[in-house]
DNA sequence: TCAGGTTGACTGAAAATTCAGTCAGAGTTA
DNA sequence: TAACTCTGACTGAATTTTCAGTCAACCTGA
């Protein structure tokens, strides 16, 4: 069993991932997790403490998806560990939203920034590599380009202007095209 | 002088850029524009009611600098017109912070997404055009491919994850790959 | 004088935060 | 080992704060 702690910054993952950073009311919290409010402020100075608790969770969780098996032909490797972040599954779903909330909540918040800023850029640097191994030229660039899109991709798909299927075939297309055209430059 | 209702939408859109759509508060609009918060309410019918006037707002105010003179590159005109969003001045930021918090808000608020919808569509049949009067194949998914990276590269520069002119560059070096990439197919 | 604009003061509801305790278990000591 | 006390985890019920939204009265120009 999680330690207490834990388990409430899961609820609260949970809680965000429904209603957003600013719709996280501590009440519905403490419902999703099970216990009173008052035990919320036991463990968490105020509100603001449990944001910030939480958004840091989320950034850790975040690195967990990065993993593929590894294979000979290391764009479909990449391919395939991006499209990971498409999927409509509970898990996905719920860490891609409170991505979406962390990132836009930085737009506002200074302090959450630095955190963000850290896992984007081992992010980038994951897909540089495979980039780079699979001849691509100016591959940090292009890697900046394709994380990005994700994360385009994603906000657009939760917020419903395209559906999962068609971001995920835009984001095929895209990897095909920025490896094939940045190679032959 | 403009119209009040005119003068109570700028600083919306203020104040949406500096604490985002859901923070804001009606109080801080009428302190923005100088007047009282019930005047809000003589020109608006509810919080609700600014927001949607002021996402409409933001919608022509993207309008105009969406247009760029035609010339005979349809590609260099399609680079700069999406370079256009990712500039330092107040009138482009301010917006394009906007337009991100209300991408972020639609995911939770159903009653956004329409209009959100409509524009975003408007805007990838115009890049779509381009691209297919350059000779893309494609062109409809190339079109949502290089929008959605705009708000990707967007975002992250308004969280400061990527310089402004790193985000000029990968969206440059886009624009070239997507094209050239899908014209060979 | 009257209609459109405007305001200060207010209300009610929703949320955050605090408070005064309960309870179970872990030491401690005689 | 029985009686004790101490503490961390926890709660229900206030209390306080924050906001959207209302209203009656006041301006001001036509």
């Amino acid at each position: 069993m999680a330690k207490r702690r834990t388990q409430l910054l899961q609820a609260a993952v949970r809680v965000i991932a429904q209603d957003g950073v600013r719709g996280l009311r501590v009440e519905k919290l403490a419902a999703e997790a099970g216990v009173s409010t008052a035990l919320i402020y036991y463990h968490f100075k105020d509100r603001a403490g449990i944001l910030h608790a939480a958004l840091d969770h989320i950034n850790q969780r975040a690195e967990r998806y990065t993993s593929v098996p590894a294979d000979g032909d290391s764009l479909e490797q990449l391919r395939q560990m991006l499209l990971l972040e498409l999927q409509d599954t509970d898990d996905v779903r719920e860490n891609s939203i409170a991505w979406g909330e962390l990132r836009a909540s930085a737009v506002f918040t200074e302090d959450l920034r630095e955190a963000l800023h850290a896992t984007t850029r081992a992010w980038n640097a994951d897909v540089e590599a495979l980039l780079r191994q699979a001849g691509v030229t100016d591959a940090a660039l292009a890697a900046e380009h394709l994380t990005a899109l994700v994360e385009g991709l994603s906000e657009r798909w939760h917020s419903g202007s395209i559906t999962l299927e068609r971001a995920r075939e835009a984001l095929t297309l895209a990897v095909l095209v920025t490896s094939r055209g940045a190679a032959s430059s």
